[in-house]
DNA sequence: TACCAGTCGTTCGCGTAGAG
DNA sequence: CTCTACGCGAACGACTGGTA
């Protein structure tokens, strides 16, 4: 049975329990609703307290809860143009939602978000949540088979084609700003082999410079952060052998240029074109793009986020140590990377050095 | 130890801000 | 007004850890 309308709802620009408001809206003010509302409602109506209940709130990252919302408003508006009122969900109905999705040509990924979204809101049907159930379950199987989840790229390019480029970027000090960044992104991308989450995260704030290299503490939440989980810190050490590619001169180029022109934030990144604000990571993921297409590799085929697989690759081919590369590429689960790259490892020179080194 | 439910960041496409 | 870089929403793939 599906859990009670809200009585709880923020106000569109809520942030803090204060602006809580108390009604009872409709399944139609659900759908209004942007945020987590119905889950809070389940929790409160379970005898936790408001306080209480934002902290498990907190449980999802933004971005699940975002992604959630998208599922939660289909929903009730599924509900509501079938006038379908919450004492009537049965597991055909879920089906039947589910089956929607599919025909309007959704994805395995995307329905399995969906299937979470309606665990998240406490659905329990059977005395299962219904992610769980058999006969969810057994449906989720057909749409895999039917729309499998397809895996990227098996082969990832050769990262000396972008290296040659980088190498016509040089001097660093007659290039123009928007050359300056989008070399030291991919540089950075490069030798640390990050995600753009965490490029996004870089902040002057908590950067340490040392004699040949620049240190970044992260103390933010990363997507592999869980309890214990220490954020390794991003290191941009000068690479002598090649002072084109060297990271370190690079940082220390575009500090220079930036320091003016980073006035209202503290995030390292900041827009080439004026006003110069803290970039997203949808523009740090367009950058290295731009970067890979003007290396010439087909941008069609390959994403911002496969210099991570290019940088980790050319690691493992260069002999780098296992520990190594899975504590830079922030990968956790021992299994998962030694599927791809089971290979016996035979020593173990430093990870950035072996991807700069030609 | 293999699988899978759940979580989280990235990508794509499109509307838009804002500099010139 | 035009042009281009930016950022948001929807959809998707990457990744993990619990469990059978």
């Amino acid at each position: 049975m599906l859990i009670d309308t809200p009585i709880l709802v923020y106000s569109k620009e809520r942030s803090t329990d204060s602006s809580l408001q108390r009604h009872c809206p409709s399944i139609e003010q659900n759908i209004e609703s942007n945020d987590m509302s119905c889950i809070r409602k389940q929790f409160i109506d379970r005898g936790i307290s408001t306080k209480t209940a934002s902290i498990m709130l907190c449980s999802w990252r933004k971005s699940t809860k975002k992604q959630y919302k998208v599922f939660v408003k289909k929903w009730f508006s599924y509900c509501r143009e079938r006038k379908i009122s919450e004492v009537q969900i049965s597991i055909n109905i879920v089906l039947d939602y589910l089956t929607i999705l599919y025909e309007n040509g959704l994805g395995y990924s995307s329905i399995n978000t969906a299937r979470s979204a309606l665990s998240a809101l406490g659905l329990v049907i059977d005395n299962v949540l219904v992610g769980a159930h058999p006969l969810v379950v057994r449906f989720m199987k057909g749409v895999y088979n039917l729309r499998p989840t397809k895996s990227k790229n098996i082969c990832v390019w050769d990262v000396s084609l972008v290296l040659n480029y980088l190498r016509k970027l040089s001097p660093v000090n007659m290039l123009t700003l928007q050359e300056v960044t989008l070399k030291l992104v991919m540089l950075i991308a490069l030798t640390n082999a990050t995600r753009v989450q965490t490029l996004k995260f870089l902040s002057v704030d908590c950067m340490e410079k040392l004699r040949d290299e620049f240190v970044f503490h992260l103390d933010v939440l990363l997507k592999q952060s869980r309890p214990g989980y220490k954020n390794p810190d991003v290191k941009l050490r000068a690479f002598p052998p090649d002072r084109r590619l060297c990271v370190y001169t690079v940082l220390k180029e575009y500090i220079k240029r930036t320091e003016i022109l980073r006035v209202h934030t503290k995030q390292l990144l900041i827009s080439y074109i004026k006003p110069h604000k803290a970039v997203t990571c949808s523009t740090i993921s367009r950058w290295i793009k731009v970067v890979l297409q003007k290396s010439g590799i087909d941008t069609r085929q390959f994403s911002a986020h496969s210099v991570r697989s290019a940088a980790t690759s050319k690691a493992k081919l260069y002999n780098v140590s296992l520990a190594d590369i899975m504590s830079k590429a922030g990968w956790t689960n021992v299994n998962t990377f030694a599927t791809f790259y089971n290979k016996r490892i035979i020593n173990s020179n430093s990870f950035d050095v072996n991807v700069l080194n030609n």
